[in-house]
DNA sequence: CTTTGCATTAACAAAATTGTTAGACATAAT
DNA sequence: ATTATGTCTAACAATTTTGTTAATGCAAAG
């Protein structure tokens, strides 16, 4: 029977997986090292999920399928305006980031070493993507031809958006030994910093 | 003697290495791999270079080396006004970027999985850093001061520069599939980047 | 032409990592 | 009580990857 206090072996090894993954790629997590972080036998790892390579895939397909769906939260509401569309955009995926911060670095090093495998992901966004991106240009080109906003390529605002949050996370450890004061507090700075990030996208929306 | 046009063993294997360690990782580099790409036998990588641990230590030195070098130039010239100390600021990293396409992602991966050996580039950057982000400060608080441009933290500004300039690129199998045409033409697509990401640092700077 | 020293190879050895198996053990059904 | 079933372990096997060595070649110095 299913007990919320003891989970089973088979999803110790799961987590410990998925932590070693994220944190150290395929080529670098050590099978042992998860079994022994999941306090069973490296045996008991091959006996649920019989290779390396298929506990992997498990992981890849839940990480995959948490940044599709995160991908349709992530376009905003269709019915707000589209100023207020974009700034709640860029919160949510800013907090999905914070919330996941392992996530970019994984999703990207995997895309890279085996692309083949992007193919299932990049199916599913495809058509997504694309009606949104259409739907949200065909607004921001009213607004303005209406002298409201500037005129700008949709997919350059999404580009400067994604790099604009993800990138403070992947680089963490680079840029933080840098910043002096500014990142002891996390929590002050990925609030300052998501405050940032909208307010320059705002500004380059904005009519001068 | 050495001969520009018949480039040594040695030579050969330190760029395969280059090669496989940039774009597999440390974990997912094969000295057979290297070897075979530099066409000499294994030994021979052992026989020139000991372990892997060695060759690839000879790697990210030059390749730390390389970002340091860069940091000088990105900072751009003091003598310029700090509007345009800015842009060219903006220009020289992406173009460094742009020209070391593999090198944000290794260099990340690298801090992430041996941070102690980021202490080294660390100290060097270190006092450079803090006082150029002094005295680019001192000259944004003073035009801030005057009303002619907003008051902001460099720091914040540094990391919106970097995510911009940067992201691209660790992201792009990620993203290019996502955009359709628009980066079809690699040279064209780059070049309207670079000048976005200028744009779009100008407009958060500008008073309003 | 012989010695010296580096470059090179093939074959081997060692280590690390992944994967298997036979059997033990518990638990529940027959 | 016996059987069946899924869980688990320890020991072993296979594979992959790294590292070594002894022997060979080869070119320059003496």
């Amino acid at each position: 029977m299913e007990n919320k206090e003891q989970p089973s072996k088979e999803q110790l090894i799961l987590a410990a997986a998925e932590y070693e993954f994220l944190t150290k790629g395929y080529d670098g997590a050590r099978t042992t090292s998860i079994a022994s972080a999941a306090g069973v036998t490296h045996a008991m790892l091959h006996y649920y999920f019989r290779t390396k390579e298929q506990l992997f895939e498990r992981i890849v397909d839940e990480k995959f399928r948490t940044v599709s769906h995160a991908m349709f939260n992530i376009m905003g509401d269709p019915s707000l305006p589209i100023m207020e569309r974009i700034k709640c955009g860029i919160e949510t995926h800013f907090d999905f980031i914070a919330q996941n911060p392992l996530l970019p670095r994984f999703v990207i090093n995997e895309i890279i070493t085996r692309p083949e495998r992007y193919e299932v992901l990049h199916k599913r966004l495809e058509s997504f993507v694309k009606n949104v991106f259409k739907s949200l240009q065909d607004e921001i080109d009213q607004e303005a031809a209406l002298g409201k906003i500037e005129k700008i390529d949709i997919k350059m605002l999404f580009i400067s958006i994604m790099s604009l949050n993800t990138f403070t996370f992947v680089a963490y450890p680079f840029i933080e030994p840098l910043m002096g004061e500014l990142m002891v507090d996390r929590e002050q700075f990925l609030s300052s910093r998501k405050a940032e990030n909208v307010e320059i996208i705002i500004r380059r929306i904005k009519k001068q």
